[in-house]
RNA sequence: GCGGGGGUAGCAAAGCCUGGCCAACUGCGCUGGACUUAAGAUCCAGUCCCUUAGUGGGUUCAAGGGUUCAAAUCCCUUCCCCCGCACCA
């Protein structure tokens, strides 16, 4: 077995000391191609997640070298945000898990102690993220690797340049949001920080006033369908419950006392000023908005104080309203004992407010009816006719007659018209209210709390969204399934909180209170990526990156102002800011950027409105490359589990190359990859094998040329040509199975049909294009293999094949068919007819009419098929056989199954003649060959063109 | 709910856009054989059912219906599964 580490290093060596990968815009003679590689998250070591993700990065940049393109990496550490902060925390506090964590990685126990300081991560793992991705043999020029953070003040600067300008463009505002909060911890609680309710959000509500008769109270009752308020009927309140009367704004407004929190959390300080109980409410009339008539407040069984406001107002088209009116009203005793009027009662009834097709006027007996639902204590059945009615209103539903001016519009229009109205009259606040329960990790019952004098990217401007499906529009997307994605996401970003008041990163510009969160500050760094080489090494190029300025990326990125200017203000040389300036303008924008999917609803498409914020046209992002999540033996990937691996594990252990391929074959496309921890056995053993074969064999060889020899050629174009266009199409696991896997299988074949007598110019083709096309996905194994051929100068730097379409002939391929299925039906016959000594096979290759005969007929079967039996019974050619053809050509029409006849009667002659050799060693048999017209076999008959017929004597 | 992606032989996974060469690429697993002291590895053969001196028949590509000379592939309906829905990298 080959020592795939040794070989790693020492062609890393190499490429080291001829600093191949080293990207310079100098080389302007060649076509740029400009990688943006995703840079990965300085929390810990990069994994198998990292790998699998810039295996495709890695395998575009070489190939596209090897294309002859000049290739830009770019390369960078990301340090922004909470993460590092928390995890830095957990180190402090000394939590097991972060300790063992970082355990595993190889820190030593003495050193761990460092990792509580924040900072110490952003030294520590870029260095260990570099040594590991040259370790992989990743064809990166390291001089362009940069951080994020204010720690690396050109950055810093950067970002600042990016905001001030976002700012001026009046795309970042100040506004304030709903956010899950954690009363406890005072901090947003997402999705990952919860004990319970994951994927619960707040929700809009509003809650309407209704004014208390001869009071200055107003009810509060929330509602998520503000349209049914116009077909109120009264009110329901908790008949045991307590309410609080608090002042906001100088309103006194009536609610369940866990409401009172509530709305400290979402408006103004609430101060409770007074109590009112259930009964003293209950009998009472009250008037709420849009409609000219008032509310008698009546006792429901239903309403839980801790929903909403406690309170709830009655449309009887809802089916439990419904049902809890009945309730009431078959009930005289609860009348009695709550003290109501009974004529009051009574008439209680449905308004009907909205037509639903196919319903009729009462929609909430509909339901009831069809839900068989008797009594208010059906829960589960009430609700379920309470969702579906809404379901169908919502999509059906069309405001009636009665409804005023919101006559005529669909329910989703008037429910958004109503909420607008009520909120701009003030007859009703907003309000909002968790989806579901959620619970903090700290295990304090989260909340809803407006974040005030928060600031947003207005991802929502629409003006802003249209250019940013214009870029979607032009960029290539791979796989093509995924644009519909984008589009969606595209639409649905609304503002996005772009600032934090902890973590690591660029303080805001302008308001220096707050940081600038991590996916902001990371959209648009492929353009700092370009350039990068100077900014991270500025003495290197004799400058300083001290007083770097908004002018100075004006400049670099747009041309604006003067250099000297810019070098004035800046203090760096004129030269160098041209230099830059050049420079970017030669990289930008990127050609490829590739990510697993989860980054596509922000991530990437941040990047896409950045871009078309930030500069002209012509640098918009031009390619999203989407890979989906890596499993490990189609588990998930999970510590927990076991089957996690950093990259160094997987390379140390198997070496780069080994560990690349299995990448490269895990998967390609949007689906979940699978990372298989036996092909990497296989690899090793095939690679193994590949090199033993090449110093064997190259330059050896017969000299004569088979026909076999040709098809081994055909089969090699075939598969340059087909690798070819895999990689063109992002697709690297399919482009691997073409250029290593299938062109191993036809290698044995051919060794086989030629005995072990190879001819030398096949060999060559052979090793060569292998070697090469081997080299983006197993570069140190393809170097290594190169110069085991002898071949001086390096494999990275060779052409990627060409295709000779002139050497890709099919009636080879069909030959080699041929040979397989006699060798098969031969086979098939010994065993069935249990010939214990067959000494003989006789092959009867079809006779020459038939060849034609066929060919005849399928030109026929395709201009019309039922004219074949015509066209063929007319031509006199064929009228020595009538009798024959008229036995098997009808059953054959009607079926479309003609044998094939892409080989000629001789062809066929000659190429068994060829492989005779082949076939009688295969089986120990005699062969005889022969033209079935000439033999007087039975079997003779049965020979059709491409299937001879085989007598084994 | 909204949006997206899927359901293919024991498993995994191609094919579907551009219908026919599809009983359906490929890998794993399984069965038998060769090699070996043995195991592993490797190699060869087989692996939907029936039939058979091969090239024959039947039933398959979630379910049902349709279009067509012809459907895994196109159209319609139904069922089921996965992913995303944010202030987080």
């Amino acid at each position: 077995m080959l020592d795939f580490n040794k070989i790693a290093a020492k062609w890393q060596r190499e490429w080291e000391r001829e600093r191949i990968f080293q990207a310079d815009a100098g080389n302007r003679k060649k076509p740029k191609y400009y990688v943006a590689i995703v840079y990965p998250y300085m929390s810990g070591l990069l994994h198998l997640g990292h790998l699998f993700t810039y295996t495709f990065s890695e395998i575009v940049m070489r190939y596209k070298r090897m294309k002859g393109f000049n290739v830009l990496a770019k390369y960078g550490y990301h340090c922004t945000g909470t993460p590092i902060i928390a995890a830095a925390q957990r180190v402090r506090e000394g939590e097991k898990t972060q300790i063992e964590t970082l355990k595993k990685m190889g820190i030593d126990e003495r050193e761990i102690p460092k990792f509580a300081d924040p900072e110490y991560w952003c030294d520590y793992f870029p260095k260990e993220t570099l040594k590991d991705s040259k370790a992989m043999g990743f064809a990166i020029d390291e001089r362009y690797a940069f951080r994020t953070t204010h720690l690396n003040p050109s950055y810093d600067a950067f970002i600042t340049w990016q905001f001030n300008r976002l700012h001026e463009k009046g795309l970042v505002k100040k506004g304030k949001h709903p956010v899950v909060w954690c009363p406890k911890d005072n901090v947003p609680v997402g999705d990952h920080d919860r004990a319970d309710g994951e994927g619960e959000t707040p929700k809009d509500f509003i809650w309407a006033k209704f004014r208390l008769k001869d009071s200055d109270k107003y009810i509060m009752a929330g509602t998520t369908r503000p349209d049914a308020l116009l077909g109120q009927t009264h009110l329901w309140v908790n008949p045991d419950v307590t309410y609080s009367v608090v002042e906001v704004n100088s309103e006194k407004w009536v609610v369940s006392r866990e409401a009172v929190e509530k709305i400290g959390q979402q408006h103004s300080k609430a101060r409770v000023i007074g109590e009112v109980k259930a009964s003293e409410l209950i009998g009472k009339w009250a008037k709420g908005p849009l409609v000219d008539y008032e509310l008698y407040i009546a006792p429901a069984g239903f309403i839980e104080s801790g929903v909403g406001s406690g309170i709830v107002y009655s449309a009887l088209e809802d089916p439990i309203d419904l049902m809890e009116c009945q309730r009431l009203q078959a009930n005289p005793g609860m009348v009695k004992k709550y003290n109501l009027d009974p004529k009051v009662v009574q008439s209680l009834k449905p308004i009907s407010i909205i037509s639903v097709e196919g319903m009729g006027d009462n929609l909430g007996q509909e339901m009831l009816d069809k839900y068989r639902i008797k009594s208010p204590a059906e829960k589960e059945k009430l609700e379920e006719a309470k969702g579906e009615l809404n379901r169908s209103v919502y999509r059906k539903g069309i405001m009636k007659k009665n409804c005023g001016k919101y006559a005529g519009l669909s329910v989703p229009e008037a429910q958004a018209v109503i909420k607008k109205d009520l909120l701009k009259s003030g007859d009703a606040v907003m309000f909002h209210e968790l989806t579901g329960k959620v619970v903090c990790r700290c295990l304090t019952p989260c909340v809803v709390k407006i974040v005030e004098d928060q600031w947003f990217i207005e991802y929502n401007d629409p003006a802003w969204k249209e250019k940013a499906h214009e870029c979607l529009g032009s960029m290539q997307i791979y796989p093509e399934v995924v644009r519909k994605q984008f589009d969606y996401v595209l639409d649905w970003l609304d503002h996005w909180a772009c600032t934090r008041e902890y973590g690591l990163g660029t303080k805001l510009p302008w308001d220096q209170n707050w940081v600038i969160e991590s996916l902001s500050d990371s959209t648009i760094q492929m353009a700092y990526g370009t350039i990068s080489k100077y900014l991270e090494n500025p003495k290197d190029y004799g400058f300083s990156t001290e007083k770097l300025n908004d002018e100075f990326w004006d400049y670099v990125f747009h041309g604006k102002g003067e250099a000297s200017h810019v070098s004035k203000s800046t203090g760096i040389p004129i030269k160098m800011v041209d230099t830059m300036r050049a420079d970017f303008e030669y990289w930008y924008p990127f050609d490829f950027r590739n990510s697993a999917k989860d980054l596509i609803q922000n991530h990437l498409s941040f990047c896409i409105f950045n871009h078309v914020a930030l500069f002209p046209k012509k640098y918009w992002p031009k390619a999203f490359i989407i890979n989906g999540r890596i499993m490990v033996n189609n588990e998930k990937m999970s510590k927990s589990k076991g089957n996690f691996f950093t990259m160094r594990e997987l390379y140390t252990k198997h070496g780069p190359d080994i560990v690349r391929l299995a990448a490269a074959n895990a998967g390609e496309g949007i689906d979940d990859a699978n990372y298989d921890m036996e092909f990497l056995e296989t690899a090793k053993k095939k690679l193994t094998e590949v090199h033993e074969f090449i110093s064997e064999h190259y330059g050896k060889g017969r000299e004569n040329e088979l026909a076999i020899d040709k098809w081994l050629e055909s089969q090699i174009n075939q598969n340059i040509s087909n690798a070819t266009e895999c990689m063109e199409k992002m697709m690297f696991k399919s482009a691997l199975y073409h250029s290593f896997l299938e062109m191993q299988r036809n290698l044995k074949w051919y060794m086989k049909r030629t005995r072990g007598r190879p001819n030398k110019k096949a060999l060559k083709l052979y090793s060569e294009s292998l070697t090469i096309m081997l080299t983006p996905f197993a570069p140190h194994f393809a170097e290594e293999c190169w110069s085991a051929m002898g071949k001086k100068g390096l494999v990275s730097h060779e052409k990627w094949p060409g295709a000779n379409q002139k050497a890709i002939e099919i009636s080879l391929d069909k030959s080699e068919e041929l040979i397989r299925s006699i060798i098969s039906d031969i086979r098939e016959i010994i065993r069935l007819a249990n010939i214990e000594k067959p000494s003989k096979a006789i092959l009867l290759v079809s006779p020459e009419w038939k060849h034609e005969l066929f060919s005849k007929a399928s030109r026929l079967m395709d201009e019309n098929p039922d004219k074949v039996l015509k066209g063929i019974m007319q031509d006199t050619n064929f009228k020595a056989h009538g009798e024959e053809i008229q036995k098997i050509l009808p059953k054959m029409v009607s079926s479309r199954k003609l044998p094939q006849a892409e080989i000629s009667h001789a062809q066929e002659l000659k190429v068994l003649k060829e492989a005779e050799d082949f076939i009688k060693d295969e089986f120990g048999l005699a062969i005889e060959i022969m033209d079935a017209e000439k033999s007087s076999e039975q079997k003779a008959k049965q020979a059709m063109p491409g299937k001879p017929a085989i007598v084994i004597k």
